[in-house]
DNA sequence: CGCGATTTTGAGAGCCGTCAAGATACGTGG
DNA sequence: CCACGTATCTTGACGGCTCTCAAAATCGCG
């Protein structure tokens, strides 16, 4: 399950991580960055499919994502998986093994990704002298737990369609602001098992309504790229609003 | 809407705080609790019913549920509700206004409430001077996040007799760690309908399926106590498995 | 005792799940 | 450049879990 990881050494310096070049997120001041550059112990690498933590299991390390995607997800035990969501850069991954010792859940790649790797045991530090960091690991908790209640009213209460359709436009939104997506556009690492996993749908169910959304000439997905014909209607369909966006803090 | 609030200041001490005679949650140093004294700047009372942050809305304080059930929502245009969870003494209630500027859910007291009152804008002295609690904050967001994540399991991937029987024993553990159940008895101020809203069911295959519980004696609902039969088949078939408790924190 | 809220029950429909199988895409080796 | 195996996507048939509609029964409370 961990074949295909390695940590390397051979790292890209704070100074020049390349999420800060994009405005979306704020910038550190020098201090931060210095704490920064001695936090951050190494990268690791992996590929799609491979475990990064895993459920019930602790790991001495956080992470951050610095490029690719990623996914946590549950299993149940007939096999049955239930995504709680797509990690993106610039998101947080496995500080709850820093809260409450062990994950309640699992991280995999899901594209071929690059992750910052801190000590766990060094959270403390980052609380004790850097309040400002603190905050931003605390307003990144609440940025999850917000997709989530977002995802959980959409399985709760939403047709297939319109889950669909919310979640392509929440992605979209996080992918556009990162220059991951633009002009309708968006390449996407995941299958329609993927998506069904996080839909609470069935595979063959998924299928058939994407179809159908294509055939209403909604979007159309394509070799890994969704396109967006009817924004408008999509986000009517799935009671969409564009969330404002404010400056996203990260660590 | 709000007709029924109050705010007062015949508070009492956070020094005399009836939560922390519960060993569940951590003890406060004597400057913790010096600061918490300044930090709270009242108690607020609701009833049953009665809105207590809106969705889209702002406020200007943060809450702690001192006694009482509240539950967090979200409504949808037509009118359907998506209940993500329920707040019980101890749990807070508002951070997202201080992260985000404004909520995404709403907030309703569920049974008669009493909330701590703090101001928003001392959040950041919070970080600033008090490190232990900016790390308990990041802990109960977290904590939220981690239950959210749970319920998008159930809903996404449960039967309905599973998903009641997950919830039912969740709150049974919340409940018993607050001294607010035990003996298989849990007193709870919510109905049929809060119910099937949180689970992502109809109210009436809610009831449908809470009678076939019943029947085959797996467990009982009246007059507001649930009372578990035979729990071990209702841990079975939610997949339940008891979480390791750890000290818990507050605010 | 009466009225609104909540719970129950029945009937019928439909969205979505499961099963099965074929089609297509993709990477690998010959 | 083609053969082939695997992963992914598609499609059809059928069943069932859950939904909606409707109405009756019960509870709660003034």
């Amino acid at each position: 399950m961990q074949s295909k990881q390695k940590i390397t050494r051979d790292i890209t310096d704070c100074a020049d991580c390349p999420l800060r070049v994009n405005e979306y997120f704020r910038t550190f001041t020098r201090r931060e960055l210095d704490f920064m550059r001695e936090f951050k112990v190494g990268e690791f690498h992996a590929e799609p499919g491979t475990g990064i933590i895993g459920e019930r299991t602790t790991a001495p390390h956080l992470y951050t994502v610095l490029d690719g995607w990623a996914f946590r997800y549950k299993t149940l035990a007939d096999g049955s998986r239930q995504i709680l969501n797509f990690a993106l850069p610039g998101d947080f991954i496995g500080l709850q093994t820093s809260m409450f010792g062990e994950m309640d859940h699992s991280v995999d790649a899901l594209s071929p990704i690059t992750l910052c790797v801190f000590p766990r045991e060094k959270i403390w530090e980052l609380f004790k002298n850097h309040p400002e960091l603190a905050f931003d690991a605390t307003w990144l908790v609440a940025q999850e737990e917000k997709v989530l209640g977002a995802h959980l009213t959409s399985v709760g209460r939403r047709s297939a369609r319109s889950r669909i359709a919310f979640l392509l436009l929440h992605l979209y939104g996080r992918c556009e602001a990162l220059d991951l997506a633009g002009s309708n556009r968006m390449k996407v690492p995941f299958n329609q098992q993927h998506l069904a996993d996080l839909l609470g749908l069935s595979l063959v169910h998924t299928n058939k309504t994407l179809k159908r959304m294509e055939a209403s000439k909604l979007m159309s997905w394509q070799k890994g790229t969704v396109r967006f014909l009817d924004r408008d209607t999509l986000a009517e369909i799935a009671e969409f609003y564009e969330p404002a966006s404010s400056p996203r803090p990260f660590i």
